[in-house]
DNA sequence: CATGAATGAGCCTTCATTCAT
DNA sequence: GATGAATGAAGGCTCATTCAT
């Protein structure tokens, strides 16, 4: 996570092997509690008491709310990262290429989709959830920019788009229907079919040509 | 607003002149301290003294947070709308039509850029506001809808996509757009470029043909 | 009422016949308050509404809560009052005379059970009305323990008994079977059966003898 | 006290020895406060405050007032309890039964006015503590139906009595009269002339015949 | 390091009472 | 007199944070 090199307020980590067990399952409680109740809800002595330990014992390993919820997120790092494009790397087609990092992106989405949902409201409440999160899409969308502008440069997308603006765009269309589908609930829809009908309107809004 | 059907508990209106003066102050006061606090920060106290009135008066028209918020959004509920596409209705030009009805949504949502923030904070943690969020952008994407299969069955847009899913991701789209635009303050953009970019791709990904 | 002649905050009567009918309204709607929700639940607000009158017409005529009580009771006064012995005055049999009073008692009670129970709570709390209510009983007492005297120098009752003492407790049995009766609902008994137990645990308390 | 086993929100009891001391200084303290200034005049923030201690921590225990209230009741529970009729089982005489019975109960009432009155003054307002007392009540009258069942079978006593409403009546004139006595003050009398005279009364209306 | 009780600021909510209209 | 909105003191309760053991 970001804020792992350069938050200095952080505690160390724990040198026995006691303390990192008592961390750990620290961090485990807290994802288990905030995906139950909600961030807001959430009481860090329901964390401690899910934890079975003492309410005192989490502020040995973290300054509040807050920094446990980082932790939660750093722990679900991978899991949660924007797949990176490379993860189609074995194909020239951008259709293709971009199917797949759809894909792999609605898969992660799914399966953390309690913490995205999470993610998505204390990043309406926290600032600093909100500026990690904003980092991270601004890498995930700076790809794709660079993606959208080397297909223009090759002829093979609308040159009049933006690129920029247009991978911010459909960045968010991605994002948003993932949280639309697996947090609220809404679109009653398969993974595949969700998966083929973006990556047909993310194409067609390149103007893409599909090879059939 | 969907509540003030649905919402018993929802306290009478004043019946003097003095007591819908207090109240229009109240709301106005709660828009003030909600926009500039955030919803959770906010105290009713702050509230009540913005409107240069006693703690208790807040009780006797709103029962709580919620519901000021709720009045607060009542009152804004115009400015709020998703503006309709009958917006452009003196064209036939479905691309003109797009932009205009995407230019009316960007417009508004600048308006009223905090209250349109807050609502987004709100609707992270309330379920109530989430809900009617949620019933006023179906009534959107249900008109986009619409809209999309018609011209698929007039041979203008691409047979092939899925008209709930696809308005449902366009609509995420410019909405999420307008919220990182306006809100969060990403992509230096104007106006005008930003309903260009948006309704481009918007066209494009419906495959429909600019007349140009 | 004790209070009636004495109590010098008591607000005049008022003049118009407006205020009497608003007077009498108020004291209607808060024996129904009162009775239904009980002396500490009931709101001042609740006692207007249900008079269908402003917040504020209470203190017109009555100084708070405790006085609107007061005039509660003393509307009521006559039907709450302990019933004379004279009641009976038309026949010599003492038992029959105890008889007599004991039924005048229950059946009183029983029809403004409500109220009864009501003064019971207000006088657990109110010192006022505990004394109201102790100089009542004290009279009550005072007659009984008279016939009781009278009984002993006529030689038909125990001789041996603390004429205060004993008419203090079987006033207090009588009127705490009445509460445990009417007001809390113990006891499944006929009024009869109520009157003829108690009766006879009276007479047999002074050795009366039945003439049977 | 009843509520023991069958109130699930109570607080768990405190583990540490600090933790068993300051509940007990709360319960000491609340006692204290409740006989002093009454039920309903008394805030929590006094009863921490007699107690030395923060507001919260009267959290700590208990859930609020009514809970603490029972927690003093339970913890003077064994002074308050209706004393048992066995208390004087090394005698055959059913009125020395009768008087010992009564006068065990009239020192535990005279040791515990102060409480007695609170409890008198707490049954009146909330209902659980009503049903409180009427269950113990209950238990009590009871064993006096069962002794005075006992009597008429011997043929010791008045067979005309029923047994459930005797002991009723004889029960609430000897509690009556004892919060007569002890908290209101009335009746100017020795405990040794109480105890007697109840005890003559008591036994009269059985029409048990003293051995003299 | 763990424990879990103690702390107390902070905010909400009620409602008797007043008072301008 | 009636009205009903305004007032604000009062007290309840929560829970993040600290700290003695």
């Amino acid at each position: 996570m970001a804020r792992s090199s350069t938050d200095e307020a952080r505690r160390e980590l724990p040198r026995s092997r006691r303390g990192q067990r008592t961390r750990a399952s620290l961090i485990a409680a807290a994802r288990t509690v905030f995906e139950r109740d909600g961030y807001l809800n959430t009481r860090l002595a329901d964390i401690s008491a899910e934890a079975n330990c003492a309410t005192g014992s989490l502020y040995t390993y973290f300054s509040g709310k807050e920094e446990i919820f980082a932790a939660v997120l750093d722990d679900a790092q991978d899991e949660m990262l924007h797949p990176h494009v490379r993860a189609a790397a074995h194909t020239d087609d951008p259709i293709a290429i971009i199917e797949a990092s759809n894909r792999a992106y609605l898969v992660a989405y799914r399966r953390n989709a309690k913490l995205m949902g999470l993610l998505d409201e204390v990043a309406a409440i926290d600032d600093d959830v909100r500026q990690l999160r904003r980092r991270r899409t601004a890498a995930f969308v700076r790809r794709n920019a660079a993606s959208i502008r080397d297909l223009q440069e090759r002829g093979l997308a609308d040159a009049e788009l933006d690129p920029n603006l247009t991978a911010g765009a459909l960045s968010w269309m991605v994002s948003r229907m993932a949280y639309s589908v697996f947090v609220l609930g809404d679109h009653r829809v398969s993974l595949d079919d969700l998966v083929a009908g973006l990556t047909r309107i993310w194409a067609n809004a390149l103007r893409l040509t599909p090879r059939d």
